[in-house]
DNA sequence: ATGACCCTTCGGCGTTCACCGAACCATTGG
DNA sequence: CCAATGGTTCGGTGAACGCCGAAGGGTCAT
């Protein structure tokens, strides 16, 4: 009973079209501006106002004034989990026609693209699919997985931080997540975090200016063939 | 944008708390009734019929008519997989199998049974796994199966009449039933008719004089575990 | 101070949608 | 055949909620 409550509540928080805007913004795992996310839901400042409150609120978003501005970040990286799978369902919704009509508008978002602080898309999925067939990564459970022996000497080699990404306890540490372009499962939690701030810190890969797009660069191409044996 | 207007409407659907009710029972994955839902949710079988609709509409849900029931279940796996996501942002989790009070009623009902002119109940459901699992077999498009050649031989060895089975032009030959009280599929048509045939003719099991409900006998319960490697 | 900017709270309006009563098919059993 | 059961469709009603205008409280500049 308590349990059916609180999934309607939180989906029905999901549910409304200038929410999911905002939600939808807020993917990029950055931290944006009540006007930001107001702007971007098609919606005035108090109407936004109301929104962020109540998914505040619910624990959904995380905020944090300064100065004059009021930011608002994913609480955690199980909202942003929890949003991809729903958008995962959404790209089920419509069989092939419509489908393929979406999937062609955005192609630089379904071939790399930030979900919170990790990355998605086809790079995404490559990375986890070279860690998973060089033993680098096994499946645990249906949510998780188990770093190899092998797989930590690999980290140490491609210079991701380990050790800050195990100083985290109150956080997944390599957690499955569903891809929703690519409908199969990518590494997020601290690892993929860390992962992708590697991609970032070493020039791999940047950040667009809007939006969650994610440009892959000629050096993170090459890296991406040397250390991971994959191509994209 | 079309992402965000997807999201928001698979996750509206989800976040009303009659929908959510019975997202929450169809969460064990097996199939359930209208009625059974509507029970479930609190509400009208009227209401619930359009909660149904349009969750089966978004591919949410699969419906399979049955006799005068219509059984709904989870359309896949992504689909429980969404919904476990958002339980666990409320930091709650998937309620394991409820048992209704029809279910508890009548355990020898529930435990073997006729289906018209075939086997159904655990024992049903007992036979038809342990043909899959041997590959006997397979499911042959959604209301189908299919035997394969080491079906043959396993009918022949075991003595069910697979040419009398055969001989009726008028209907389908192995069908899949869904099973009440298992809400999985047993195997029905000619053939499940005439393997519960094998059943009755060699003592293995004997109707009981009122109801449907079906006794299995001792050599019956030897013959489960030599011929077909399951134990009830 | 004064204005400019950002955000929030309050109150009233309008649309949406979940709900049920009633009536209507379909299947089954006697 | 008819009655019973399960499910769906239709129409009207009521409440919930998203929306904006107006007003108020901070914070930063000049």
């Amino acid at each position: 009973m308590t349990t059916v409550n609180a999934l309607s509540e939180v989906a029905a928080l999901m549910g409304d079209p200038a929410r999911a805007a905002m939600l939808s913004l807020l993917m990029d795992g950055r931290a944006h501006t009540a006007s930001d996310l107001a702007l971007a839901a098609g919606v005035t400042a108090q109407t936004a106002s109301g929104h962020l409150g109540r998914m505040t609120e619910a624990n959904l978003l995380a905020a944090r004034a300064q100065g004059r501005n009021r930011f608002y970040r994913l609480a955690s990286g199980d909202v942003a989990h929890a949003i991809e799978s729903l958008m995962a369902l959404a790209g089920t919704r419509a069989q092939p026609a419509s489908r393929s009509a979406a999937w062609r508008r955005d192609p630089d978002l379904r071939f790399c693209r930030t979900c919170y602080d990790h990355l998605a898309g086809q790079v995404g999925i490559a990375v986890t699919d070279s860690l998973t067939q060089h033993g680098h990564l096994e499946p645990k459970g249906s949510h998780d997985w188990k770093l190899t022996a092998s797989g930590e000497l690999f980290c140490a080699r491609v210079g991701v931080d380990l050790a800050g990404a195990r100083q985290t306890t109150t956080r997944h540490f390599a957690r499955q997540c569903l891809d929703w372009s690519e409908r199969r499962p990518h590494i997020s939690g601290a690892l993929g975090s860390a992962i992708a701030d590697t991609f970032f810190k070493k020039g791999w890969a940047e950040k667009l200016r809007r939006g969650r797009t994610v440009r892959l660069t000629d050096s993170g191409r090459r890296a991406l063939a040397r250390d991971f044996g994959a191509s994209v």
